[in-house]
DNA sequence: CATACTGTACTAGCACACACAGTACAGCAG
DNA sequence: CTGCTGTACTGTGTGTGCTAGTACAGTATG
């Protein structure tokens, strides 16, 4: 292992998100499910930035801003590599965030007037697809 | 019924949401709890905006985005009550709401590296709060 | 009628975040 | 050395959100 993978990333242009946030969504999801497994090594900022059509800059932030989380790790000159799992948030700041997006995600939902027993379905199938797998 | 009410809203200046939207969430949220009331009059877009500190065209803003969704009833002259309960959107619309709400909070949720559980319960408290109360 | 409220619709300016463009430097491999 | 890696800057343009000011139509009251 530890080759650099190819990284079937997809920008959406009609993605309300940002471009550098589109990124780190997309890598942290692939790290998180095993997709990208411990020690690959990652498409270069200018690479992917070439790949993508986009500014190298925006990559080059996206890939910071996974490495301040703990996703990734870098070594100079040579690359970003995916970093061992460890733990990268206090339980305050964990239990803060999830505050957030608990509440972020009951103001967009109470908008569409659904019952709560679809929404925590649809949600646990989604939250179930995103677990670690340990087997391909 | 159908009298103005104080509408207790605070706006937060550290929050990362514009000033709009914590309106629309806030006001949203109150109507589909039941605390805001069929018929109830809300503030003026004046009145309000004086009580919070801000401009009115910000509340006149986000007045106009929940009365295109169908929460509020504008009379023109009179002022702004409680629209009556109805089908507001589309099934597909809805699903694809409801498909974007998924996808941002598990976005959200899976840098935190918490137990789908944990998580799963924590937001059906807060949905379960959220449902219609017809009993003050 | 006049006055004082309602909502609504504009224009204009400012601040901020985002993406882009270009340049530069340090470290590693051949 | 050359050529690749990440990283750090300085700008520039654009879009969004909030503010400010003005104007107009509809309704109620005197």
């Amino acid at each position: 292992m530890a080759r650099t993978q190819a990284l079937m990333l997809e920008i959406a242009t009609g993605d309300a998100r940002p471009i550098s946030k589109q990124i780190v969504d997309g890598v942290r999801m692939k790290v998180a499910t095993g997709e990208l497994a411990l020690g690959v090594q990652l498409p270069s900022v200018r690479g992917l930035a070439q790949q993508l059509g986009i500014n190298p800059n925006t990559v080059a932030k996206a890939y910071a801003e996974l490495t301040a989380e703990g996703w990734l790790e870098s070594r100079q000159g040579l690359g970003l590599f995916v970093a061992p799992p460890r733990q990268r948030l206090s339980r305050a700041e964990r239990d803060k965030r999830l505050d957030e997006a608990v509440s972020r995600f009951v103001h967009d939902v109470v908008a569409l007037d659904l019952p709560a027993d679809e929404v925590l379905v649809r949600l646990g199938l989604e939250l179930q697809a995103c677990a670690p797998k340990k087997t391909a």
